[in-house]
DNA sequence: TAAAGAACATGACAATAATCATATTTCAGA
DNA sequence: TCTGAAATATGATTATTGTCATGTTCTTTA
């Protein structure tokens, strides 16, 4: 469904969001620590995600990774799409090319409600509302 | 969603169902020509597929692969979990260990019911199902 | 203003998945 | 019973994805 790489990044926001603030950054190395990604990996992907205003970031010493109020509104589908790119998401179950609701493949109409259930959910869902799930103790994040 | 090798397997299967019969079987090169399928690949998965009775074949001149009635009862289920294997349909979203109901990731509830939908559907639905619908013009295969 | 802590950029390496190639076995038909 | 057509088995190659390593730049603090 996701990459192992959507995984990671979508967990290190959201290690993030629940424990850093602008004036308690967390550096690379604690994220990965905590959230069991390889520390250069979590690098590279923080550097994508910051580059794209999914996180803050500041450099220099107490320096680290952080988010903002914006940071927090954004829609899981960005994350999705900014890493495994939107065709994986929207592009036909059997990769056919000529395949949309007048000319529909065979498992078309079979997951085309769970396809855009899917879509839906994480195009509504923000960053935001699930860190507070995880705050109110309506979801968990390893250890 | 699905890897590859599971839409390649599906789209030779319905391709056989549709286009094959006991007495008028298909070799695995007319089935790549016609799915688009490189062809050793395509031998190489309806191997694997023959050796699991989702497919049958026959050795020899006029040999090749068909699908015999109880070939039709197969859920996609089967087909999906023999070749990406069951774990990666089933598994946590976030590929958390810990991830279940009374202590949910913070995707659990959110991909939840699609998940289980999805499952629904691959596990109910079967193979000759999705070939009646091409033979009676409710969906298409490619070309 | 120098030193050190951190992100940032880039590219190399490794593991996995997808693709291809070769040799062997089986079987129908002449 | 021999020959060729096909599946079968196995392994090699390639491409993609995931992982790691190095060096550079920025920025705070003393």
């Amino acid at each position: 469904m996701f990459s192992n790489s959507v995984k990671y990044a979508i967990k290190a926001v959201l290690y993030l969001g629940v424990n850093a603030s602008e004036n308690q950054r967390i550096r690379a190395k604690n994220i990965s620590e905590a959230t069991d990604i390889p520390e250069a990996y979590a690098s590279k992907l923080l550097q994508e995600l910051s580059r794209h205003d999914v996180v803050s970031s500041a450099k220099g010493p107490h320096g680290g990774f952080y988010l903002t109020d914006k940071n927090r509104d954004t829609p899981l589908f960005k994350i999705v799409s900014l890493i495994d790119g939107e065709y994986r998401l929207t592009s036909c179950v059997l990769s056919l090319q000529k395949c949309d609701d007048s000319h529909p493949c065979p498992l078309h109409e079979m997951v085309g409600k769970t396809k855009s259930d899917f879509l839906n959910s994480i195009q509504n869902t923000t960053v935001g509302q699930l860190i507070d799930d995880v705050r109110s103790g309506k979801s968990y994040l390893p250890l």
